[in-house]
DNA sequence: ACATGCAGAGAAACCGTTTACAGGACGGTG
DNA sequence: CACCGTCCTGTAAACGGTTTCTCTGCATGT
């Protein structure tokens, strides 16, 4: 069913039928019922592909992501996917398993398709590869890359505020040895987070000697971890983990060696999750706006689409602050209020 | 950059071109290479768009999904991604919430783009309007509805089979009152659980009289109804739940008030979680097969493209069955085994 | 020398829209 | 009545590919 037998049947021109369709006011209002009455009688569906095809433009972006898994991608994919969603715009999927050369892949389909932006979350790819997307005249975001990284039209959460946050808190209640736990998988992060601990180390006088051990991110590294360090009889006074996952880890550890929370262990990370809550001591951590780090990347990649005309060439940034949320596994803050009352 | 100009530059005719990408063995190799290199030179692209208007294909699948936040969901998104992405096809991604008017409005997006295929998980739409498009040539999956749900052409996890084994291994250790915590989100689900659960205690030669309480899903809500069943001195000795957030909730509940587990109150859930593991005890949970169920629908779906000329035009049902995940919360198996000995 | 076959390349039709341009009806005005 | 503007509708040319059909040139066999 196309158009040429819509307006047959309707007898009317083609012309008629793509005006009811685009330009409503343009038509006779008896004409319009009538044809919108064919049409729904035939169902009838514009073709997207001849649409597009004189056009030019797809109403589509796509989302090129390294995994699904984690909970601030999934409030990412979500956040950005309303936004898309309220603009009309319909959303590609890839999944990129943080691989380069999937993402390459990706990446040329969605030129291929002609789609109108793409978001990359914490890509891999050479930047230069990325800008020669965009000098095709697709406009390209990071999402979750700092400026650090060497590309332009980001937006982020700031990680490296959020560390020295974290860190001046622990820091509060005067812990000794503060060890810090990354994760190898995602290093831009990890420096984001060691210059914020650093500094907050630095600015209270000490010497920034405590060391730090990388290690892959979840559950079972952070128990392996921790095991390693209560055996060796190498615990610090508290540890920053990079992700929730490594701190539940270290928390079962330290409950199946007996190890008190927060005496001899205060445990805080760099990412929330619910079940940093329900665990027992529960979890400070640093909640991370994920939902609204997907919606601000759809803003700032549709802001680059709908406004090509004005195009900036200028590096665009919007960083978003993480929110500490105190719990109880770095000790009593009532305790110390107490002490300065 | 058309196909055109690149056969103006290359000095041969437009069809050439074509056919060095169609069908390269039908052009001479030195005139093949010579038109790659202009097409290198001048990054050409074919035009999605041209080209899915003559094929009629678009290499695009859809992906319908009530929301992204659950486990189960995002291991079936990213099976059906897996399989989609090596027959070389994209995937639309929409996230509906759960609200029909959303799918809806996402279907017809999916119909204007002339997608190759839907998947449907666990929507909310009437079948008449899935048969609909399929009537229009799109062959359509469902997957997490079973076929009580008037849909052919379906993929789910058996929660009936699944409900049935918990229920008996939980009778294994000869518990009085069992009780049902379901969810009203999922009410498909929920009916099977029932039946299953339903089975297993008549069978044991009780009567059914244990008392299902429905609430809504998650950590909190499980939470609550197990604070008020402790107040009311109304515990069962053993819970089965429909979700892991509701039996986390039960359990922090249950260590809240000092009930021992499983001593005074067993514990098992319909779904499996990292989480289940990681508590204290660790929760006997069913481990549902969701990256391969999203696999298993992507394989459905993508029979039903590739084989249209031979349309079964009969239900095709594809059913996988949990995994009993035997764990500390419902009693020492152990000890069960000496005692048969 | 000539018929035959075949491989490679070109011309043109087609896919289903949108839209610039043109045309026709109608009512108001000089 | 001629003229003009306004509204509505129709015609046809794009958009950028794929493919069918046709044509050319060359090698082969007789």
């Amino acid at each position: 069913m196309n158009i040429r037998k819509v307006a047959q049947m309707a007898g009317v021109s083609v012309a008629t039928i793509s005006r009811v369709l685009n330009h409503p006011e343009q038509v006779l209002p008896e004409t319009r019922e009538h044809v919108l009455a064919v049409m729904k009688e035939q169902n009838y569906t514009p073709n997207w592909f001849a649409r597009g095809l004189n056009l030019g433009t797809t109403k589509t972006i796509a989302l090129l992501i390294p995994d699904i898994e984690s909970e601030t991608h999934q409030k990412i994919i979500s956040g950005i996917e309303t936004v898309a969603r309220n603009k009309g715009y319909a959303v590609f999927f890839c999944n990129t398993h943080g691989k380069a050369d999937i993402e390459e892949e990706s990446l040329d389909m969605c030129e291929n398709r002609r789609v109108d932006g793409i978001a990359f979350v914490s890509s891999n790819l050479p930047e230069s590869r990325v800008l020669q997307t965009r000098e095709n005249g697709i406009p390209c975001v990071h999402v979750g890359k700092n400026r650090n990284s060497g590309c332009d039209t980001l937006c982020y959460i700031d990680f490296e505020e959020g560390a020295y946050r974290l860190t001046r808190h622990l820091l509060t209640f005067g812990y000794g040895r503060i060890d810090l736990l990354l994760d190898v998988a995602e290093c831009h992060q990890s420096a984001q987070i060691e210059a914020g601990f650093s500094n907050a180390v630095r600015e209270s006088g000490r010497a920034v000697e405590s060391k730090r051990v990388m290690e892959e991110g979840g559950v079972q590294s952070g128990y392996t971890v921790a095991q390693r360090m209560i055996q060796r009889n190498d615990l610090p006074a508290a540890l920053i983990t990079a992700g929730d996952g490594q701190a539940l880890g270290v928390l079962k550890a330290a409950q199946d060696a007996g190890i008190a929370m927060p005496q001899k262990l205060a445990l805080a990370s760099m990412t929330d999750s619910p079940v940093c809550g329900l665990v027992n001591p529960p979890v400070t951590a640093l909640e991370l706006p994920a939902s609204k780090l997907g919606m601000a990347a759809g803003r700032l990649l549709f802001d680059n689409i709908e406004n090509k005309e004005f195009e900036l060439g200028v590096p665009q940034e919007m960083v978003l602050q993480p929110k500490l949320k105190i719990r109880k596994s770095c000790g009593n803050l009532k305790y110390i209020y107490e002490l300065f009352d």
